[in-house]
DNA sequence: TTTATATATATGATTTTTGGAATATAAGCG
DNA sequence: CGCTTATATTCCAAAAATCATATATATAAA
């Protein structure tokens, strides 16, 4: 279908020409960007919650905040996993620490992922029993 | 915290009975298993979607059936690429497909799929405009 | 200030995921 | 039958994610 001696970026404008085309209203290019973008912004979002030890973490803390040693003993994985996990949470802004001594609790920053998680937890967690 | 001497797999059923403990009705080692496994499957479920190609598909979807062919104009990707994404989520269990002559169409077969595509979808393709 | 506890980060090995290129299959047409 | 179109599959390299181990930092308590 696609001519093959076009370089990647020719076959990428003409495929987006020719989605542009089927979508009858005629999408401009920066518009077909903007819809690619929000793919984008939406599996990155995604790819955060779908990982067996974060999820669960994130399931623990829509009950309320919750200390590093608090989830290491609910996930039963290693203090330094748990860390990683919740490193990663906090640098794509889901958690939010608060300090309290020597303990720092977590707690959840963002409504989309309280959102999905409740909908997953009764997806999964109801739902099959 | 945990002892840096027991195996792994020690440490694991340590660290399961001290959650257990936590979460004061005492879990059995099975009702754990069952929690794990529902987070797992949640998250392989979720992988699936964390793909921005295998989420623009989806989202197509959403809106009917689609054969190969549009669905490769419409992400603007090359046709082995949209098979691919395609293959991942008919091995899934997520599409299923007709044939009607030589084209194939693709059109969602999962429930749980499409009410997280949507709420997807609103979150961020409405929201933030 | 030394020590213990709670948490974080760095490093590196291993595994998974991804995406391109080539090739295969299957259906329709002349 | 050969030819074309639509789709699928295989193979492989590169990139990304994961996980364990080791080490660092910060707070509190003695």
């Amino acid at each position: 279908m696609t001519d093959q001696t076009m370089t990647p970026a020719e076959q990428r404008t003409e495929a987006a020409a020719a989605a542009s085309a089927a979508l009858d209203h005629d999408l401009a290019e920066t518009e077909i960007a903007e819809v690619v973008k929000n793919a984008q912004d939406a599996a990155d979002f995604l790819k955060i919650l779908s990982h067996e030890g974060r999820l669960m973490i994130l399931c623990h803390l829509v009950d309320g905040e919750k200390s590093v040693a608090e989830l290491e003993k609910l996930l039963a994985v290693r203090q330094p996993t748990v860390s990683q996990m919740l490193a990663r949470l906090r640098l794509e802004g889901v958690v939010e620490t608060r300090r309290d001594g020597k303990a720092i609790y977590y707690s959840l920053a963002d409504d989309r992922a309280r959102q999905l998680i409740e909908i997953i937890y009764d997806m999964f967690c109801r739902t099959d029993k």
